[in-house]
RNA sequence: GCUGGUGUAGCUCAGCCGGUAGAGCAGCUGAUUUGUAAUCAGCAGGUCGGGGGUUCAAAUCCGUCCACCAGCUCCA
């Protein structure tokens, strides 16, 4: 009998030839076998019904793996399909991905899915569950495939787009099959906990041109208390939502008159300022010069700059004096004209401009999304001219410098490298110099990154930095690009050391990206309880009787004058309840002040996270507090 | 923009099959002078998103427009 070689986790060891993983994770244990949901096989993804015929490294992926959880989402759409078929044989399948949390399955039918046939579906899934089919794994030629598919028109779409010649897998449970390439459990019985989170409208391979499908989301866990604690999740997500906290905590209001316009209240605005304070610091270190340019510029400037080829249906016209007029979705053709109003010297290179610059785009009304998704948004935009051998340190600089800012919050971020669009503007080889040296300056500085094909701006490649919000979505804030195109088109030069004329290059780059958009996700990050440096209001004095109301305002004065921003409540209430107050509008410091407080000359601090501090002299909480503003001390709830 | 859903007092929501609007919180007034997340009472507050239509009668039914929500698409 043939035997294979096989490593598991470093160990090796022999197994029959053809063996398949499902039955190496049993021979390891009956535990194993039964959290097993996919495998890796010298590192590639695989299915457990794989078998071996040669030596290899063997790894049991369980629902604690990326890859076992995707196989366990993914056999979770199979029965959501399944569940749909039985009570719905006309509808039709269309595609089922594992997603980042769950899985969904597109589905053309006449029946619309509303919430109670939802629940129908779900006890329907339950039940398949339960029944437990095994799930096997068979495949067909292409054109058996087709035959085997002639009912399913979006699977024969499918099918027709495979390469000929191509063997294309199935996986059956029941009396359901579904074309699909795995890997997937070994029973349906494993799923354990399933849960349809909702259902909404999907264009056919996402082109609005198609039909739109109805595409039903789900999730699921081994467990039913995993399945809780995900709900409860998504519940504290909710709670979050900026744009709950943004009403709550009077930061900002977005009016039926101005859709996707956000209004910033005066309490938004003080954090606001705060944060654009801290940013004018940084960029004067970091050796920017800021301007201001205006928001309506004449059409002949966004035909130079090409964004009218290329940005028109998102620009707002207008018609000053018989002539028409753009409203800016972008800054960089004003720094343009700023940079090419002066005669400029390679002495002068790299010349960094910025600009906390007001855009406005006309974005589809369904895609506004409180301040994440707007239709007017303040850029922290900076434009770098340079020559070609000061990008590298130009790139580093700006990355280093976004880096800082995020760090400041305690933010994860990623970043991918945007290539070449379909639409781009300029020379093939100039794109490949530019992509070439971003890729490079990442690479050489050991950032790693992804690669977005064909999503670069249609002027140049750039790198994009994704935050990660308290839901766990992504939101592209930094991007930096790299631009041969604009100095060519606005025919910008300077002064080399050999007297003539050259062309600089630029990087456009913001570090918040949108500033609107940041706050946004500033406010989910933490929950509203700011760190004190951004906090709105920062202190809330609290006399406990009227009594103490000469004192609370001595304390008020004092403190105001140390430079905190704080508020003295003196009005007719309870201690308690003016404490729930100020707790519920996540005031970082409570000062509770009675007879003893005034009597002693002392404070008794409340902080907003850990509750009663105890008592202690005025000077001692200001220093304390003034010193958690100075090093920008932040902790996330 | 597309699909589905929603729109009632400042906020959160109730109002069954059409009979002409209600609660809690917030606000105001008064009483209470309070020790670490809601003191009590009274008052005031809405042409029920907008314009239409059906009807003796519309918050409720129909249609349309607007906005919002979940996605799709797009994107900072």
């Amino acid at each position: 009998m043939e035997q294979v070689n096989v490593s598991l986790k470093g160990e090796i060891r022999a197994f029959e030839k053809g063996i398949s993983v499902a039955e190496i994770a049993k021979s390891i244990g009956a535990g194993l076998y039964k959290a097993a949901c996919a495998c890796k096989i010298d590192g590639g993804d695989a299915d457990l019904r794989v078998t071996v015929e040669q030596d290899c490294a063997v790894e049991i992926l369980t629902f604690d793996d990326a890859g076992g959880k995707h196989a366990f989402w993914h056999t979770g759409s199979h029965v959501l399909a399944q569940a749909v078929k039985r009570l719905f044989p006309a509808s039709k399948l269309a595609i089922g991905p594992a997603i980042e949390a769950g899985f969904y399955y597109d589905i053309d039918s006449e029946t619309v899915f509303t919430s109670e046939v939802l629940a129908q579906i779900e006890d329907e899934m339950r039940k398949i569950v339960k029944e437990d089919f095994a799930i096997s794994r068979f495949t067909k030629s292409k054109a058996d495939a087709l035959a085997f598919m002639q009912e399913e028109p979006y699977k024969v779409e499918l099918i027709n787009d495979l390469p000929a010649g191509s063997e294309i897998s199935f996986y059956s449970q029941g009396e359901f099959t579904d074309l699909c390439a795995g890997p997937h459990l070994l029973s349906t019985g494993q799923l354990g906990a399933v849960k349809l989170i909702n259902t909404t409208g999907a264009y056919w391979r996402g082109d609005s041109k198609n039909k739109m499908l109805q595409r039903v989301y789900g999730i699921a866990f081994p467990k039913a208390a995993q399945l809780q604690a995900h709900l409860d999740m998504l519940e504290e997500a909710k709670k979050r939502d900026h744009r709950k906290l943004g009403k709550e905590l009077e930061l900002f209001e977005l009016f039926d008159e101005g859709p996707g316009f956000p209004f910033f209240l005066p309490k938004g605005m003080v954090l606001r300022n705060l944060l654009l304070n801290m940013w004018r610091e940084e960029h004067t270190k970091a050796g920017y010069h800021e301007i201001s340019t205006p928001i309506i510029l004449n059409k002949s400037l966004w035909l130079t700059s090409g964004h009218w080829d290329h940005y028109e249906k998102n620009m707002y016209m207008t018609e000053i004096d018989g002539e028409e007029f753009a409203v800016k979705p972008m800054n960089c053709p004003g720094s343009l004209l700023v940079f090419r109003s002066k005669l400029m010297s390679y002495r002068d290179l790299p010349y960094r401009m910025g600009e906390l610059g007001l855009v406005h785009r006309h974005e589809l009304s369904g895609a506004l999304h409180g301040l994440m998704r707007v239709r007017c948004f303040t850029q922290d935009d900076a434009h770098i001219y340079m020559t070609e051998d000061q990008i590298e340190d130009e790139i580093l600089g700006v990355a280093q410098l976004i880096d800082r800012f995020y760090k400041m919050f305690g933010f994860d971020y990623t970043l991918e490298l945007s290539t070449r669009p379909d639409d781009y503007m300029g020379a093939l080889e100039q794109w490949d110099i530019a992509e070439n040296a971003l890729k490079r300056a990442l690479e050489k500085n050991g950032m790693p990154f992804t690669i977005n094909e064909g999503d670069g701006a249609f002027y140049g490649p750039k790198i994009d930095f994704h935050l990660r919000d308290c839901l766990g979505r992504t939101w592209q804030c930094g991007t930096i690009q790299l631009d041969y195109q604009m100095p060519e088109r606005f025919d910008i030069s300077y002064i080399g050391a050999d007297g003539e004329k050259h062309r600089p290059i630029m990087i456009h780059r913001v570090a918040f990206g949108s500033v609107e958009r940041f706050i946004g996700i500033l406010t989910e990050h933490f929950a509203g309880a700011f760190p004190l440096w951004l906090a709105p209001g920062q202190v809330r004095v609290i006399p406990i009787s009227e009594n103490q109301h000469d004192y609370a305002d001595t304390v008020t004065r004092q403190l105001e004058a140390a430079g905190l921003r704080v508020e003295c409540d003196l009005r007719n209430e309870k201690m308690g309840y003016k404490i729930r107050e100020a707790q519920v509008q996540k005031i970082p410091y409570m000062l509770v002040v009675g007879d003893k407080e005034k009597a002693d000359g002392t404070v008794s601090v409340r902080a907003r996270k850990d509750g009663d501090r105890g008592a202690m002299a005025v000077s001692a909480f200001v220093e304390g507090a003034l010193e958690e503003i100075t090093t920008k001390a932040f902790d996330r709830t």
